[in-house]
DNA sequence: TTGAAAGCGCTAACAT
DNA sequence: ATGTTAGCGCTTTCAA
């Protein structure tokens, strides 16, 4: 590995003092000499050389990167965020770096301290729930943090999310409009720290109270991605087995259509199905799937945008906590 | 922003030098009283003090992060590969940075500047094709540097890679055995410099020749993802239309089965199929789908572990310019 | 067994 | 219009 060039190469190169080429890299020509200009540029030039931007962010006490840490890569919804954050923040020259918590408490704590140590300038985080202090000591910090897709209890972190409520309540509405009233749910557990799976679970009781239909326990099930065949099996083994189901997500919806297929079970006929998460093969499927999608551009780019803005102002106006987003109801064959 | 504590804050607190905390930090236990140390430690848990890796990067001039370039982050062959290159590279106590390059040369060349800005440790990169002025002078500076997924033609850098021929001919003999004799593949069309699609369709034309079946050229479309429809219709509107289609990646068969849909096409009854790489929804699907599949997590850490090995070395002893992996066929319904 | 001092490559106040 | 200088937080000789 060569050597590499430094600003004092291109200084000396250019018989300039290092402050000058310093000022040419950050775009202060305002005194400077067109000749000079030139002499710097074609230094720069001769030796290919590229500033060094570890040298810069010592200096600056700030990287221009931003770190993410997602608690699940392997959601469909997560990579769609990530580039919408990705997207945003290279427009406004900032880089991030993505680390996966893969659900783990321990993992994510390691990312944080991982990623204030590189001094990243601020923090998006998928939060697992298991790290409440070290989410406090930051807020304490004044370190700018916004949380994605779940929001923490009593914390003051801005959250950018979906609209879980609407999100059931739309699925429930439409299974009643199908004509539909055993109606099940089921997703993966998460954390009980963190609001979504209980928002999503208390939203879909809400929703069948308000359709005048009974809220039966045995109908909601949330279990790890292992368990889920499993749960949809001891539903289905019930007395009066439901007809309909509300998939509280896209890794979930796998299970349920490996289950599916397995016991040849006709959907929607002997099982209709709603899944929240658009997926990929939605449309493809047989029968094609109607699913609640979330809006995940602009899920990523609100939390990225409030992340830079807090990065300028420093102090946040008028701080607003949660960031409800709209789902959207996509009607296909499955229901 | 709270001001951040530093090693020398330690050192004070502690009582003691900052080298002795430096050496503390760097577990150079070997000289140190058993006193000193204690204190170091009170010290560091009372101020909650981590290490500006900033800092620590620049004097030792290594990061200890690793950069990885992807030519389109959408195949779930990327993902898989990039999770194998992190995991290999978290028991190293390595870092990645992802960036997607949207299969454009110019996004690219962008994002290999900045990461040497940054200055990674080494490069991963999926090539565009598009660079090899860049490529070469990495190679010239003896800048630790793998090719993933693709090799650039005439370039002594290693490239880690599945064995194309071997993936076509395995389908392609797959066909003949349940009695296909007009095939067809279909692929995304990627840039003429880079040796994959080329080596797909190469090792396509040599199977069918083996297999003593002609070579007929308007079976063979490579095409912008936009496009893969249209290139599927015209082959089945051929006056002899093929029976079986060999799909080159993931994302050119969401389009053909988005086709076999809207036109009610049967599959396996009107048109076979075989793709390559696995996708999530394969045994799913209805038909299930066979599919050609890639060893992806011995791939990334083929890909990582040459990475490493290079940066601990200096010098590649024997350098073997292409690491083949073997394809896998995963026998289901459509074919 | 510990400390002093130099320096990594850059920026920014202050001189000139 | 350009140069001098100090310093970001850390590591690493070398000295004590």
């Amino acid at each position: 590995m060569k050597k590499n060039i430094t600003i004092t190469d291109v200084a000396e190169h250019a018989k300039v003092s290092k402050s000058t080429v310093s000022q040419y890299l950050n775009k202060r020509y305002d005194y400077m000499a067109d000749k000079t200009k030139k002499r710097i540029e074609e230094a720069i030039h001769e030796l290919g050389y590229q500033p060094n931007i570890v040298a810069r962010s010592l200096k600056q006490k700030s990287t221009s990167t931003i770190g993410v840490i997602v608690a699940n890569i392997l959601h469909t919804f997560s990579t769609q965020v990530i580039r919408a954050i990705e997207d945003y923040c290279h427009d406004s020259d900032f880089h991030i770096i993505v680390c996966n918590a893969d659900d783990n408490p321990e993992k994510e704590k390691k990312y944080i301290n991982m990623l204030l140590a590189k001094q990243v300038d601020g923090l998006i985080i998928f939060p697992t729930g298991g790290n409440t202090d070290l989410y406090q000591k930051m807020v304490n910090n004044d370190f700018p943090l916004v949380f994605v897709d779940r929001t923490v209890h009593d914390m003051k972190i801005p959250a950018v999310l979906l609209d879980n409520e609407k999100a059931t309540s739309l699925a429930v509405e439409h299974f009643v409009k199908k004509g539909y009233s055993q109606i099940g749910i089921i997703t993966t557990s998460i954390s009980r720290h963190v609001a979504s799976r209980v928002e999503r679970i208390n939203g879909f009781k809400k929703a069948l109270l308000e359709n005048s239909l009974p809220v039966i326990d045995n109908y909601i099930k949330s279990r790890e991605v292992e368990d889920i065949q499993d749960a949809l099996a001891d539903m289905l083994s019930e007395e009066v087995p439901p007809q309909a189901i509300l998939v509280g997500n896209d890794l979930a919806l796998m299970e349920i259509l490996a289950y599916v297929k397995q016991h040849s079970i006709n959907v929607p006929k002997d099982l209709a199905i709603i899944s929240i998460d658009e997926v990929s093969f939605a449309s493809l499927y047989n029968p094609t799937l109607t699913v609640i999608s979330q809006p995940t551009f602009e899920i990523g780019e609100k939390a990225a945008s409030l992340i830079l803005e807090k990065l300028q102002k420093k102090k946040i106006s008028e701080s607003q906590f949660n960031y409800r987003f709209e789902p959207k109801l996509i009607i296909r064959e499955s229901c």
